[in-house]
RNA sequence: GCCGCCAUCGUCUAGGGGACUAGGACGCCGCCCUCUCACGGCGGAAACCGGGGUUCGAAUCCCCGUGGCGGUACCA
């Protein structure tokens, strides 16, 4: 049995559990919630407090209960990624346990609750490495054994600021709305702090679950990257099938009817997010970007842009071959360079010079779409 | 203050005394591909925190310093 620090158990508003279950959801994880209610538990901590006070080795000071501590002495943690770590009792006081009205003290409460649920590892942030040994000596004052501690490194902001996981499950949601697919998520995450070995990257949640060990856990904080994260989930989005993408992104924006988009813009997106930047022009017109509109209509472009007019208007049947054909015959036929004729196509139907290939875009636009539209700018640069 | 953890390219990391001219990935730069932007391919710049030891030999082991983080609560 192996618990993983951390629900925050008395604090946590059932809002902010619910955050971070529904995080783990998204992510796909599987998790088991246990006894998560303190009523429940308060009776077996009740009698732990009792028993280490009628075996002497806690006592009450002015209402509360603290725990004796050897002032002599060091308790050992035996750390599954640190190794044994040594907490000498000079800088640990005795401990408050319970409060003056009899309510248990986490470092008690997690202790026991490890013990009655048969935990055999914990694995939770190197926060709580310094809590350790004193959960450690209410185990041992109960005359139990410890539970294996692994203490993970924590995760840092951008700014190097640890991120809290009181904010992480908000994060994950941030993620989440920010377009990033969960198995992209998971991934990355995975990959820090831990490594399966000196050049793998990509693993699916098998071979995670397979490949991961304790020993292989790094010791150093993590920055979280999201330029890396963005790369990762490229990679994800363009193993999705078409048809797959198709649906998440029309969930997404509530419409229908965006598949021949999603197919020209599959190669260039990062995130999901980055599809309608991407593909907005294919779905409604947009307004000309006045930088590349004159960048691209200079000298000529008239002339280029209305044989290209005249091809598309001629080209038969209407797909991305014979638009091609259409195109490039322009090309030939003037003497002039491809992007001499394609860029003031492209800006014409997508108002600016970046946008997915010329030929597929025209060709998912249709051809009186596509007419009016170069028309719109021709009327524009005659003006 | 006291106690503890940590320290390799900007970032994630590999490395466990000689295989290190320090490897990979993101990002960055250049070239190729090319209708733009991406994708892809090729190449490049870029790091062992500092000082002492130990050793024939240290990124690797030890000590000190420095820095970052955590704990030291009748918080979790």
């Amino acid at each position: 049995m192996l618990r993983i620090e951390d629900t925050d158990r008395e604090r946590s508003t059932p809002a902010n559990v619910e955050q971070i279950l529904d995080a783990l959801h998204w992510l796909e994880l599987d998790w088991d919630e246990g006894p998560f209610s303190q009523a429940e538990r308060r009776p077996r901590h009740e009698e732990a407090i009792s028993r280490l006070l009628d075996e002497g080795h806690a006592y009450r000071d002015e209402g509360a209960v603290r725990l004796r501590v050897d002032p002599e002495g060091e308790t050992a943690v035996s750390d599954e990624v640190r190794g044994e770590v040594r907490f000498p009792h000079s800088g640990i006081k005795d401990f408050v346990v319970a409060r003056s009205d009899g309510s248990p003290l986490y470092n008690l409460a997690v202790a026991v609750d490890d013990l009655d649920m048969g935990i055999t590892h914990v694995v939770r942030g190197e926060d709580h490495l310094s809590n350790t040994p004193r959960q450690v000596m209410v185990l041992e004052a109960l005359g139990a054994e410890p539970p294996a501690y692994a203490h993970l490194p924590l995760l840092l902001g951008p700014d190097g600021k640890k991120l809290s996981k009181r904010h992480g499950a908000a994060s994950v949601q941030e993620l989440r709305d920010a377009g990033y697919l969960p198995e992209a998520v998971r991934n990355y995450i995975a990959l820090l702090g831990w490594g399966l070995d000196e050049s793998t990257t990509f693993m699916t949640t098998e071979e995670l679950v397979e490949g991961f060990s304790l020993d292989r856990v790094s010791k150093s904080p993590a920055v979280f990257d999201e330029q890396k994260l963005r790369w990762m989930n490229g990679r994800y989005l363009r193993e999705l099938s078409a048809e797959r993408l198709t649906e998440i992104l029309e969930q997404r924006h509530g419409r229908e009817g965006l598949g021949d988009a999603v197919g020209i813009a599959q190669e260039k997106m990062q995130t999901l997010d980055d599809f309608w930047t991407l593909a907005a022009f294919l779905v409604e017109r947009q307004d000309f970007d006045e930088g590349a509109w004159d960048k691209v209509m200079s000298d000529g472009a008239v002339e280029r842009l209305s044989a290209a007019r005249e091809a598309l208007a001629g080209a038969e049947p209407f797909d991305t071959e014979s638009v091609e054909a259409a195109l490039r015959g322009v090309v030939e036929r003037l003497g002039v360079k491809p992007k001499e004729v394609f860029q003031p196509v492209r800006v014409a139907i997508s108002g600016t010079t970046v946008s997915p290939g010329i030929f597929e875009s025209v060709a998912a636009l249709g051809r009186d779409e596509t007419l009016s539209r170069i028309d719109l700018a021709l009327d524009r640069a005659r003006a």
